[in-house]
DNA sequence: CACGAGACCTGTTCGC
DNA sequence: TGCGAACAGGTCTCGT
């Protein structure tokens, strides 16, 4: 499901709560359950339980689609990939069929991994950098430049699209923001990335802030029976509107693959010079 | 180094 | 209505 707008909606409402879900900062592990093995990446199910009991929950926070619990001694890393979400509940109520993995906290709360595709993987370390050390910069940080992804991009000779998604190259996008992104900068996503000039790479990242930022504003996208809550969906420009009109050219949108995903784009506007 | 194919998975929607 | 195919917000590994 989630991309960083999605990812950054959930780290906010677990750290600082809402009227309807209390916050978790403060709270103790209690105890674990894993329900499907694989989920757990790091340390073995008898370790990850033992050691993560009575840790207290210090912060919560993102690094690209990371979710990370920072507690007393250890960092929880979160990764929902596809499909899965995080749901505070009663510690009381049933375990659904597509719970992957739970943590027991104060007050009766279950923290539970909701994972339909088993995609996502949790880990439970003492140095987070094992986990997120080779991640790109965060596209949002302000002391990220044109200048900087302007170096990155022309230091590559790759497809733009294929390259974006590259969490190694930059932290947080997906296949949605990326389309998005790249129809906001009126480029072409198979634009190879060494042929871009400091002016289009200045638009590109003007872009990809500006789409994560409605993003995050309209509380993410939600499109199928996958994570709710967020709107987004209702103002994407190209994603998923294959033959409908650009909302600046009128033009039926297109839709091919490229690197094996979905792209969607308008072949007026990001003709790219091709 | 760059890219495509295949793997990991289940649920929903599409097309006949 | 039914049923198989296609498709899905991600990432890893392998072969060319």
């Amino acid at each position: 499901m989630p991309e960083l707008p999605e990812v950054e909606t959930i780290t906010r409402l677990l750290r600082q709560g809402s009227d309807t879900a209390p916050r978790l900062v403060g709270l103790v592990v209690r105890d674990a359950q894993v329900f499907w093995e694989r989920t757990l990446e790091t340390p073995s199910i008898g370790e990850f339980r033992r050691r993560i009991t009575g840790q207290r929950i210090r912060d919560i926070r993102r690094r690209g689609k990371f979710i990370l619990f920072e507690l007393t001694t250890d960092t929880l890393l979160i990764h929902l990939r596809m499909s899965g979400d995080l749901l505070v509940e009663a510690a009381s109520s049933p375990i659904q069929p597509l719970h992957r993995l739970a943590l027991y906290l104060d007050y009766d709360l279950r923290l539970a991994f909701n994972d339909p595709r088993k995609f996502g993987r949790v880990w439970l370390v003492t140095d987070a950098e094992i986990v997120l050390g080779s991640l790109g910069p965060e596209p949002l940080e302000p002391d990220f430049t044109a200048g900087e992804l302007h170096q990155r991009l022309v230091s590559h000779r790759r497809q733009l699209k294929p390259l974006l998604l590259d969490q190694s190259f930059l932290a947080g996008l997906g296949n949605i923001y990326a389309d998005e992104a790249l129809h906001l900068a009126h480029l072409h996503p198979q634009t190879l990335s060494d042929s871009l000039s400091y002016p289009q790479s200045e638009r590109l990242l003007q872009s990809i802030r500006t789409i994560l930022q409605e993003g995050i504003r309209r509380n993410g996208a939600s499109i199928d029976w996958v994570y709710r809550g967020g709107d987004f969906q209702n103002y994407f420009r190209v994603y998923q509107r294959t033959g409908e009109p650009c909302p600046e050219c009128g033009t039926p949108i297109h839709r091919i693959l490229v690197g094996q995903r979905g792209t969607h784009y308008c072949p007026i506007c990001q003709d790219g010079g091709r």
